[in-house]
DNA sequence: CGGTTAGTTCGGTTAGTTCCGAACTAAGCT
DNA sequence: AGCTTAGTTCGGAACTAACCGAACTAACCG
């Protein structure tokens, strides 16, 4: 019984640690910590814990838990008379990875806002064969999408931040 | 004057290479040269230009011009009379990068989900300090903001394939 | 003080990536 | 056939990333 939960939950280990290696650009194991200490919950976990549960040396569990404390991604607490640092992840992960996002679209509408511009000095300079010019109005309606796909994303944060929960 | 342009090109093209670099995990020539691509638009540029303005040997610019072609990427056209290919990008790179997204938010939704049905069943099972329960409802926020995103990049989907552009 | 617990630091190994040059192929030109 | 153009393939050098073990530190306990 006991035995079956922990089975399902180092399944979940294992493809949360995938989903976010690639999508915080973490090494294997750092993935692995980070989904562990999400699927753990408020109780937090131990260095020791990880060591064990996760298969890796002391070295490389140290290494990444620092490495993640830098990032912001985790945090700890501790117990009276317990030297162990007890980890968690950070309550306000899901507003940085928000607000990640929203620097993410920032960016490509700046590139895409360039790219447009520069094809527009090329049409307006060498008039060559007509049909070689540069269509544009991809640029502007990728440009509405990100707009409204910011604009939603910010409603999300406005719901979270009047409700902090942890993921 | 053509100099100039040039420059504000080969500048554009190590801005946008870094950005695809990162957004679609390539090699940085095989950005740059993607990136090169973009930016030369439909007339087209060839293995011997790519060369000589990235500054790349021939062995690379082959290597990463066969992987983004098998990447679906790019594609070439042939002109009589003349043996070089002229590489542009595939017209339905846009639609491809939109059914990435759509994809991407798909797995998001689905392991949300499955954290969420895991986190669901600890909760009632051992019920141990009330507490250290998980917290659900940001699951069923993130889904909800999943599915809007989605349902408004579908919408660009469709504006776009009724109007085929190229990038 | 010596021993234990909790964690860090360092050096090294292994795996994998990225690019290059040199030698090669393949097709057309004379 | 020999030359040129256009591109491919292979082997390896240089570099980076990921992890480990061993030796270390730091704090507390008896």
């Amino acid at each position: 019984m006991k035995e079956e939960i922990c089975k399902e939950k180092m399944a979940l280990v294992e493809k949360l640690g995938v989903h976010l290696e690639n999508r915080e650009q973490l090494a294997p194991v750092a993935a692995r910590i980070l989904a562990y200490i999400i699927l753990t919950g408020k109780k937090g976990t131990t260095f020791e814990d990880m060591v064990t549960v996760l298969c890796a040396s002391k070295s490389t569990i140290s290494t990444h838990l620092n490495h993640l404390q830098d990032l912001n991604k985790i945090q700890y607490f501790t117990k009276t008379g317990d030297r162990k640092k007890y980890f968690v992840i950070k309550k306000d992960t899901i507003i940085q990875h928000i607000d990640k996002m929203v620097n993410h679209w920032n960016e490509e509408r700046i590139i895409h806002l360039e790219i447009k511009d520069y094809k527009e000095t090329i049409n307006n300079t060498k008039i060559e064969n007509e049909d070689e010019k540069f269509d544009l109005n991809f640029h502007d309606d990728y440009i509405k999408f990100i707009d409204g796909a910011s604009a939603s994303i910010k409603d999300l944060r406005e719901k979270i931040t009047d409700n902090q929960f942890d993921i």
